[in-house]
DNA sequence: GCTGGTATCACATCATTGCGGTATTGTGCA
DNA sequence: TGCACAATACCGCAATGATGTGATACCAGC
């Protein structure tokens, strides 16, 4: 049973060699293609596909702003973005926009069976050059150099829960021990982590990803 | 001229395995390999390899603390992590601590050589598995409802300052205005975010980038 | 001119937090 | 065996924060 693909390609050309591509494989089927993207949740409304290769620089409504509808409807459908574009700005929106995978056109005719595969396997292909992007944006989140606070763990967990919200008294009964223990502990932290105030000691654990 | 490749990988089948797999490409030279990282730093000094490939599991110091120490020294260095683990800690830990690829043991004799390929052209190769959890990792990150609150300008100041860790008295004194009048503001605030206290309110707006 | 939204200030009360101590227990290490 | 340290618990006081109620003032839009 052949894989339901939709495509969304303002180039007529490329349009068209995408469904020859596919044609000639006979796993895929592609059941229907657009120029744009004015009426995407209809069409995905109407074709359910498993799969969608979208173009990202489309009049009228774009790739990303299209990826941001469907999912609204549908969270399962795989998304392929096809572009010309790798830099980090198109890349990360369409990312959180909720894609699945994403592909630089110059790789089109080598990648793109091998992606939809892969997209349909539970995987994400990636550019080389799109996948390192993503990854050193990782990075970035968190300095190399090991901000090392010497917390225990006791001390750890106690910070956690005083991130997420929650007041002495609340972590008190949480860990079932006295509020004077968790005064304690939250003492010790502020000393280790120099800071003088729970605001202080929330906005470092968090921006210092320590929880 | 051959790339230089070091091995730290425990098991010695596996690293025969991975010694020989290189050696008939012609394109590698596994300069050195070791069992353990006890002395990683010395060896990635004495032999400056261009790529890295480290076993996640190891004992002693174990392949993520070992890129860590790595990345003090030098951060140029290729390393992609050979790991039988897939789930999601390891591999974030990895990226965080500075990896440049993921690849899961039972893709090695496949994938090796054309992952090694890939970090010197610039690429972060990865098993399918391991991209799509990194995307969806990112895609957690940052909500694709957009968090409207509706809060003033005012009131974001406020949310701000209250946020590096100000107390009341400090913000009153920055905006020159009075104690009262921040905690009207204040008052405000937490109706909108929908909650009762500082460290709630802090929380949520570093946690959904409000400030 | 009225209304809604925003920003400002004030007073009162009770709860929570910050910080200085001190003390007991279990655990791992030299 | 003794030491260091983590985790637990308690006290007391001053400072800070949370909450309610009320008031004034400015400005934009109707």
């Amino acid at each position: 049973m052949p894989v339901n693909i939709i495509i969304f390609e303002d180039n007529s050309n490329l349009r068209e060699s995408l469904v020859n591509l596919l044609a000639l494989t006979g796993d895929y089927n592609v059941v229907a293609s657009f120029p744009d993207c004015t009426t995407v949740i209809q069409q995905v409304k109407e074709w359910k596909p498993e799969v969608i290769l979208m173009d990202i620089d489309m009049p009228g409504i774009n790739g990303i702003e299209a990826v941001k509808k469907i999912r609204t409807i549908d969270p399962a459908v795989q998304i392929i973005m096809l572009t010309v574009f790798d830099d980090n700005t198109h890349v990360f929106e369409a990312m959180y926009a909720g894609a699945n995978g994403y592909l630089l056109k110059k790789y089109v005719s080598d990648k793109l069976i091998h992606s939809i595969r892969e997209v349909l396997d539970g995987g994400a292909p990636m550019s080389p050059s799109i996948a390192r992007m993503v990854i050193s944006n990782m990075q970035k989140g968190i300095p190399i150099a090991d901000n090392d606070y010497q917390l225990t763990n006791r001390e750890k967990e106690i910070l956690q829960l005083l991130s997420k919200g929650n007041s002495f008294k609340m972590i008190a009964a949480d860990l079932c021990i006295s509020l004077d223990t968790v005064r304690t502990h939250i003492k010790r932290i502020y000393d280790k982590l120099h800071v003088r105030s729970q605001i202080e000691a929330v906005s470092k654990a968090i921006s210092e990803k320590l929880v």
